[in-house]
DNA sequence: CAAGGTGCATCAGTGACATAATACAGCGCG
DNA sequence: CGCGCTGTATTATGTCACTGATGCACCTTG
C-alpha cells in the first residue's frame, strides 16, 4: 500500500516560509544555521539546505558565505504575493472543483471560525 | 530541483473517485478493465489494478472474477461522505490558516463563480 | 594564525514507483 | 469445448526523489 507522506524539504520550506510572512525570521535578520534548524527539527543539514535553497533561488534570502543567511528586505511581502498568486492560480481552482463534487459549501466553512 | 509529481496510481484514484461520485460509473455498473483503462489512460495495467485495488478494500466495489469489477449500490454517497470527512478534518484546517496568513478572503473567492 | 562557525559540493544508499513479461484462475459466449 | 475476456500473483528491472555521511571553502573571532 505504501504511503504518500510529503517529504521533509518541502515541509521544512512551508513551515519557514510561514516564518517569513509573520515575521518570525524577520527581514534582515539572519536564518538559522541549518546545522541548528537541522538538530532543533531532528532532520539533516543537506534537507535543510535543500530548503533553504529555493529562497535562496527566488532572491529572498542572500548568502554570506562562512556567515549566514539573511532575510531580504520586502521578503516577507513578496514572498506573501508569490505565495497567494500560486494558491489562486494553481490550487483553488480544482479546490472548488473538489468542494463542490464533495457537497462542501465554503460560506459555511467560514461560519465556523 | 527536482519535481514533486503525485504517483500515478494516486492520480488515477483520484480520477476514479470523482467519476463514481459524479455517476460517471453508475452503481451497478461495470468498471473499465484495468488493461482498457490503462491503455486508454497510458499507464501499466498493474498500476490501475493498483488504483482499483483500494476501492475494493473499501468496499466500494465487487469483483466477480472472470467478468470485472462493479461499482457496489450507495458506493458513491458512501465514497462521499468519507472524502468529504477527510478533507474537512484534515486539509480544511491548515488551509483556512494558510489563506489567512496569505491574506485571501474566501468570501472574495466566491464571487468569481 | 588557530578554532569554530557558516553554506555547499560530492558521492552513495534507500525505498517508492512504474513498467515489463508471464502465467494462472474464473467467467461468458458461440 | 475453445476462444477471448476478466482480475491477479509472480518476478524482475529500471528510474528517481529523498536522505544521509563526509569533506571543503569561506568567514569571524580571539
Amino acid at each position: 500500500m505504501t504511503q504518500q507522506s510529503r517529504p521533509v524539504y518541502l515541509k521544512l520550506r512551508d513551515q519557514i516560509a510561514a516564518a517569513i510572512i509573520e515575521g518570525v525570521y524577520a527581514e534582515g535578520e539572519m536564518l538559522p544555521s541549518v546545522r541548528a534548524f537541522a538538530a532543533e527539527q531532528g532532520a539533516n543539514p543537506l534537507t535543510v539546505a535543500k530548503a533553504y535553497q529555493q529562497f535562496q533561488a527566488d532572491g529572498l534570502v542572500e548568502v554570506q558565505r562562512g556567515v549566514g543567511m539573511y532575510v531580504v528586505r520586502g521578503a516577507a511581502e513578496k514572498l506573501r504575493r508569490s505565495e497567494r498568486e500560486q494558491f489562486l492560480a494553481r490550487e483553488w481552482p480544482e479546490l472548488k472543483v473538489r468542494m463542490k463534487r464533495l457537497g462542501i459549501d465554503p460560506t459555511e466553512l467560514l461560519a465556523h471560525s
